[in-house]
RNA sequence: GCGGGCGUGGUGGAAUUGGUAGACACGCCAGAUUUAGGAUCUGGUGCCGAAAGGUGUGGGGGUUCGAGCCCCUCCGCCCGCACCA
């Protein structure tokens, strides 16, 4: 057997892992690259054809790199902690980090057989001690510090205590929870509280007082934020978890209650983050993704005094300040803190059903539904700003109270939403705008005329937006505001197979805990108490060794992977979570490769941390990952037969609709060119060990088939350990570059794979004879050859640079066809030639590297440079341009300087024939193949 | 509804800067060969047509000597967000 790919992989593989051939240090002589995969949850059902897609992509890239001459960082590692290894531990008893440990080890071995050049010496684990130390070292300096605005980045919560011992909190502008702050100080200092503090009132608090206010400035702080909880469970749910009232497994109860949680201040980077998109080099899907997440709005936030309510007035945000003639009504979201206080006596019955009826449904299924509009009069009345007219105030769920300041000011000519309102409750809509009918709907164009609106009739909106800012603030009853969408981010999780947090609770106060890491301690089960306590509480000598008590949650999955690329510059430091002179020399991530489905979780998270550890000095830089490629899922392709209804008897694809059928997925590996083993179906399961089948014209069963997402329950999974077996790794890396752009999602089709193996196996014949003797020789290469060649290494060359990984592999087979064709054997040739295969067929690289005489391992081999003056082409076409017009094409040599083109065509154009009889007197050539000549 | 992307043979796709559309591969057809295989080799294969020729990148229109590519418009598909004031 000439390729005898079993041999050669297992060969390779081996001396690889001899040599440690893919381990690298800093080489400040050297230039870096980082190319970095997303790393992988070990999940029990271990790897499909669609995960290694994305790790053999920058595999390619980093093998290639490392032949230019950088210094490639190509590490990989495990997201190790998670929710599937615990709910295994729920139902079996075993301890997450065994389930973990198995997991881990069968993907290193399915890893392995693919030739991945990684650093295994870098290797991480999330749910390592050693790692997931410095994520709750991360996790401290969030807590000890605060955004401050003035100076645009996170500093020490110590300074901010200084501030507060000398001016109060006055005189300092940090980022702060105002409602957290709102709460603690009106606990501290009565219900007159206006925002502001005084240094007396600072210093004369105690350590508790303190630790309450300082909560609202911390980057990393304990909040009451509304959750849906779910009693039978014993846990928090995602709002993706509740349907109807009820939680979407087991049906059970769920209520909304206020919980203290660990949260992230993410919001004091929003804008920042929102900057940084401009200057990474991702798809613009995923930065308009983030954009959109964050959601910048830039208006003004307004007051509207409440009728019969002195000094009480309620404020709304709003980007439209220039339709504010135009409001004639405000809107409160049902959960508005105002609603119980302006609500009338005779509308109180009224509001409290509404505001009971939301209350029971969750935010989520209020977005959803039919958009029927709902609300209820509170039969109070707010004052128009401008004219003093009495607007009335309604609530309605279609305004949310996370948003914002959870009210608005309704101007129903210039929002469909107000403008539906005031249609389902017959409220007036006054026209604002010159020529538009306000019975059709609103208009939302900013560029409409205004009218009716006082000093700013007949000018246009954005001319009078900012002026209405400006003129508003200037009365005394707005401020400019921008408004974000993104929210802080939920920290605390009920969970046990997460990092504990470093904090005990000292008479209440949340303390860090620094002297030593605090580990994750062993329980005898892994559910919440009976308390509806997180399953840490179990863990009783743990809980009571500091203080009153240890945090009893875990992190979210995100926090250890918002991190990991820094670790694997630095992996087993134990001083620091890197060291400076590392992230120095590796810097940001060059090409970080993995799905698109962490657009506004992972990547927004790393971001953020990035930000944090830049501003604190521990890195250099502050985006994480500079360029970005997601790769696209790769489909299945499933079968299925067609059973008769009521029967065991099953009929072909053509025939299905002649009978009442079933369709039944079927095990792919049963089916070849949609054709069923039948006996291997009857023997599949039991109940069709009797199976009948009606058999087609051509005497097969043929099968249906549809393209969808793999998965076990539809058995259309290609499994890559087979696919190895048949083909070899080489086979499989090639095959998956070779499918389509890697950003696409495409179908699986195992029959394809052949062409490429063909491909490999033709390219071995130029170098083994069938017997496997050497058919390398020294003879001078043809003009033809090398031709071949240098074409094949600039397509080769060209399309990695730009990232097109499919285009290589066409590239690679026509270069193999060609010199098969030509019977070339020549070493000149087919040295080089292996050297630009090692990025996608290492393991057959390494062994005709070897038998072509190439010194040392391919993988080290310098990338060859393609020749110019190599690339002649007998003739090229050109269309001539004549006096602006296409008059004929020109055949001239491709290998001629522009000047002997040019030459070239003015000595056959002077016969004039094509040129209107006209000599030219200059012949221009351009880019693009196009003579231009001057008459 | 808003945002992002896409539309090329039977299939996956190529065409990099506006310059011979369909490279390369699968599938299919015909032939060869054989220890009958999920093998190998050779040739053919966009569509219509016997051929000459015509036609062809979702439809229509435009710019250009020239359009798969640029502009306008309509249709269809995929992805993300979705009452964000």
């Amino acid at each position: 057997m000439e390729y005898d790919f079993k041999a050669i992989e297992a060969k390779w593989r081996q001396h690889w892992k001899n040599n440690g051939t893919y381990a690298v240090a800093e080489d400040a002589g050297k230039e870096k690259y980082y190319v970095l995969d997303m790393f992988p949850y070990p999940s029990g059902a271990g790897l499909h054809v669609g995960h290694p897609l994305g790790y053999i992509a920058s595999d390619v890239i980093a093998r290639y790199k490392r032949q230019q001459g950088f210094n490639v960082l190509h590490p990989q590692g495990y997201d190790s902690f998670g929710l599937p290894a615990e709910q295994y531990a729920i139902q079996t008893g075993q301890h997450p980090a065994i389930t973990t440990e198995r997991n881990i080890a069968r993907y290193r071995q399915q890893l392995d057989l693919l030739g991945f050049s990684y650093d295994w010496t870098r290797e991480v684990r999330t749910s390592d001690p050693d790692y997931y130390r410095w994520t709750q070292w991360i996790f401290a300096r969030l807590f000890e510090h605060g955004y401050d605005r003035t100076m645009d980045k996170a500093r020490p919560i110590a300074a901010l205590v200084s501030a507060f011992a000398e001016q109060g909190n006055a005189a300092s502008d940090w980022v702060c929870g105002e409602d957290t702050l709102g709460e603690a100080a009106t606990a501290l200092w009565g219900e007159d509280f206006n925002g502001t503090f005084t240094a007396d009132q600072w210093n004369g608090l105690d350590g508790a007082g303190r630790s309450a206010i300082l909560m609202a400035y911390r980057l990393a702080y304990l909040a009451d934020s509304e959750v849906n909880w779910c009693p039978a469970l014993g846990t928090v749910l995602a709002n993706d978890e509740v349907v109807g009232g009820r939680s979407e497994r087991g049906g059970h109860p769920v209520v909304r209650k206020k919980m203290r949680q660990w949260m992230m201040r993410i919001t004091a980077y929003a804008d920042r983050l929102l900057s940084g998109l401009d200057g990474i080099d991702w798809s613009d899907s995923i930065k308009e993704v983030q954009r959109n997440w964050i959601g910048k709005s830039t208006g003004a936030q307004l007051r509207f005094e409440i009728e019969g309510h002195p000094g009480s007035g309620i404020e709304v945000f709003s980007t439209r300040p220039d339709t504010l003639h135009g409001a004639n009504f405000l809107v409160l979201a049902p959960e508005h803190e105002l609603v119980a206080d302006i609500t009338t006596e005779g509308q109180r019955e009224a509001v409290e059903a509404y505001v009971q009826e939301t209350a029971s449904r969750s935010e989520r299924e209020r977005m959803a539904g039919d958009r029927g509009m709902t609300g209820c009069a509170t039969g109070a009345h707010a004052l128009h700003p401008l004219t003093g007219a009495p607007m009335p105030i309604w609530i309605a769920d279609y305004v949310l109270a996370g948003y914002g300041t959870g009210a608005v000011m309704a101007v129903p000519a210039g929002d469909q939403r107000d403008w539906e309102f005031a249609q389902a409750f017959g409220l007036e809509v006054p026209p604002i705008f010159e020529g538009h009918d306000i019975s059709e709907g609103a208009c939302g164009d900013k560029d409409a005329i205004l009218c009716n609106s006082g000093e700013w009739n007949g000018m246009r909106c954005s001319d009078v937006l900012p002026r209405a800012i400006e003129e508003s603030t200037r009365a005394g009853f707005a401020r400019p505001r921008v408004n974000f969408r993104l929210r802080d981010a939920v920290f605390s999780r009920q969970r046990y197979w997460g990092e504990p947090f470093p904090i005990c609770y000292v008479d209440g106060v949340p303390t860090l805990i620094e002297d030593e890491q605090v580990l994750l301690p062993e329980v005898d089960a892994y559910l919440p108490t009976e308390d509806g306590d997180p399953p840490l509480a179990r863990a009783e000598k743990w809980n009571v060794r500091r203080g009153d008590r240890m945090e009893f949650n875990t992190m979210p999955g995100w926090a250890g992977s918002s991190w990991y690329f820094l670790r694997y510059m630095d992996p087993h430091n134990g001083d620091a979570l890197c060291d400076r002179s590392k992230s120095d020399y590796w810097g940001q991530v060059d090409l970080y490769i993995g799905g698109a489905e962490h657009g506004t979780g992972h990547l927004l998270y790393s971001r953020f941390w990035t930000k944090f550890l830049h501003d604190l000095g521990i890195i250099g830089f502050d985006e994480p990952f500079a360029k970005m490629i997601n790769q696209g899922m790769i489909l299945g392709r499933s079968s299925f037969v067609y059973r008769i209804e009521g029967t065991n008897t099953f009929v072909t694809f053509e025939q299905r609709k002649e009978h009442r059928t079933q369709r039944l997925h079927v095990d792919i590996s049963m089916v070849r060119n949609d054709t069923l083993d039948t006996d291997a179906f009857r023997s599949w399961r039991p109940e069709f060990a009797d199976a009948e089948f009606i058999l087609n014209e051509e005497g097969r069963y043929r099968c249906g088939s549809e393209v969808e997402k793999m998965s076990k329950s539809k058995y259309n999974v290609e499994n890559p350990d087979d696919l190895v077996e048949r083909f070899g790794a080489d086979t499989l890396r090639c095959y998956e570059m070779f499918l389509g752009p890697l950003e696409q999602a495409k179908p699986w089709d195992t029959q394809g794979i052949n062409g490429v193996h063909g491909f490999l196996r033709k390219l071995t014949r130029l170098y083994l004879g069938s017997d496997g003797a050497d058919l390398v020789t020294d003879n001078p290469p043809s003009a033809e050859a090398e031709r071949t060649l240098h074409k094949t290494i600039k397509k080769v060359t060209e399309d990695l640079d730009r990232l097109s990984w499919n285009t290589v592999v066409s590239a690679l087979m026509i270069g193999v066809n060609e010199l098969t064709e030509m019977g070339c054997h020549d070493r000149a040739i087919l040295q080089p030639l292996a050297a630009i295969l090692s990025p996608y067929a290492p393991h057959l690289a390494e062994e005709l590297w070897s038998r072509s005489g190439g010194q040392g391992s391919v993988v080290d081999a310098p990338w060859p440079t393609w020749d110019s003056a190599k690339l002649v082409e007998s003739e090229v076409r050109y269309p001539v341009q004549f006096n602006g017009k296409v008059r004929f094409q020109f055949e001239v040599a491709a290998d001629l300087s522009p000047e002997e083109v040019e030459n070239a065509v003015l000595a056959d154009a002077r016969t004039g024939k094509q040129l209107d009889g006209r000599a030219p007197r200059k012949v221009i050539v351009v880019p693009g193949r196009i003579i231009n000549i001057v008459g």
